[in-house]
DNA sequence: ACCTGAACACCGTTCAAGT
DNA sequence: ACCTGAACACCGTTCAAGT
């Protein structure tokens, strides 16, 4: 702890926008949302705001490039994505998902693939638990911005690759962004609650305490959350995250299937 | 125009936490998330920010009450949703997709209870753009506050009544929920956009710009998007919104039906 | 118990001035 | 072209004081 970002270091290194969303970025994963300000960052860059005004439009678009910078780097993560993910799982967990009676499926199929894309993003959250957040915000800010895009697309080319029908392309690929997008937000959701409430206690006496709450709410109001209360104390988040996913592509797979059973509804023609 | 919101007016009657919420709805509908100030709430309120730290604790609380009141009331707005839906969706779309092959299904199932809610969610952002951000933002502040929940358990319910095993009430209860509130947030954005670009202009109008944007990217870049760029032009947000629905019901059908040719994940035991 | 409003700390952003 | 840093407008929040 002696050199810790000695400013008349980093003087000597010009200043490029590149370093500016570089150190947005650490100052949200360390500070979060609300340490990233122009203060904060003018003295780790050791400038004045002039500076960084030069680079980057106005706040919003630098906390569109600092997500855009995390996004991409868990879309090129993909493949070392899932073996990180086998890691840091239950091995017991993974090894009964993995041998199941599982369809015959090829190892780098589209559904693996898009499993891959989803986990890269999920695991991202756990450096940078703002990214959901941002990634909401900046959806309102600007839909078709450049990073919504940016996964949309890579889902996009796996649905295509799935063999879904052209005119449900639009609708399967939301699908999967959507949940994707929801399901991460909960969790770093969970995962920020569980470090405020109580950062010296784990995961899991966190899940247990926030079960307990679920089971004291009126049984009138909430009989489902209460019913479910229990699941939530077991459950495993990257397991949840995975059927969920799977859940979605059952019913993308159902569009373009023979026996369409469990259709609703006809397609879009 | 004559007495509009005169601040004498309401001077008599007495502050209240109801009230602020309310004058806080208005402000956010009118004047966007960046409206709501508290100088801008003592004005239409005619009073001290202090009166108003005596009601809420601060901004965030407010910010969670009005959205809370609003998911409430498009919550309880349910069964009168669907009916303003078919009323100001294209007649002709509508009575294409009523009329056509679609399996038995009685009409207050589970299923068309769960459009219901989802479609009140939906048609609230109409009125309150500002809606699915404040979602986000609440769920970041605290996962289980009092917003989310609601929703869930709505939800919840009626994936109970589908008959899903209970293993699977969490699973697809939250691909519903993330479902619904990221179609939800991205139509909600593209409204706002397509007002912000082009006031005057209709959404039609937008979505065919949008939809050249699209067809501009690069194409070994961006071919998925470039190929459904063409989709888009025609769309209809709620048919499509509808659709994604359906395909998350197909895939939680699929859950505990007989032939599971779909699956692609064994049950969670 | 409920409200007033001046004051405080802090924020994003600007801009005349420097190199 | 790139950077400096004082200054500005505005924000959420506090708190001693009133009723």
């Amino acid at each position: 702890m002696a050199t810790r970002t000695r400013r008349s270091q980093r003087r000597t290194e010009a200043l490029s926008r590149e370093r500016i969303v570089e150190a947005a970025v650490e100052l949200l994963d360390t500070a979060g949302e609300s340490g990233l300000t122009f203060r904060a960052l003018t003295e780790r860059l050791a400038t004045g705001p002039g500076a960084i005004y030069w680079h980057v439009a106005n706040k919003d678009e630098l906390l569109d490039a600092a997500t855009g910078a995390v996004v991409a780097a868990a879309l090129a993560a993909e493949p070392a994505a899932r073996a990180e993910a086998a890691e840091s799982a239950d091995p017991a967990e993974l090894a009964k998902s993995a041998e199941s009676t599982k369809p015959a499926e090829s190892p780098d199929s589209p559904q693996d693939k898009i499993r891959a894309i989803a986990f890269g993003l999920f695991g991202a959250i756990e450096d940078h638990p703002w990214l959901p957040t941002q990634l909401a915000l900046q959806l309102s800010r600007s839909p078709w911005g450049s990073v919504t895009p940016q996964i949309f697309e890579s889902i996009g080319q796996q649905v295509r690759a799935l063999g879904v029908p052209e005119g449900h392309w639009f609708t399967a690929a939301s699908a999967l962004v959507h949940y994707i997008l929801g399901a991460t937000g909960q969790n770093a959701a969970n995962n920020a609650s569980a470090r405020t409430l109580a950062p010296d206690v784990d995961r899991a006496e966190f899940l247990d305490a926030a079960s307990k709450a679920w089971e004291e709410l009126d049984p009138d109001d909430y009989p489902f959350i209460r019913a479910v209360a229990a699941q939530m104390r077991e459950h495993d988040d990257r397991e949840q995250f995975l059927a969920g996913i799977d859940l979605v592509l059952t019913g993308i797979t159902a569009l373009h299937l023979p026996g369409e059973q469990g259709r609703t509804t006809p397609p879009a023609t």
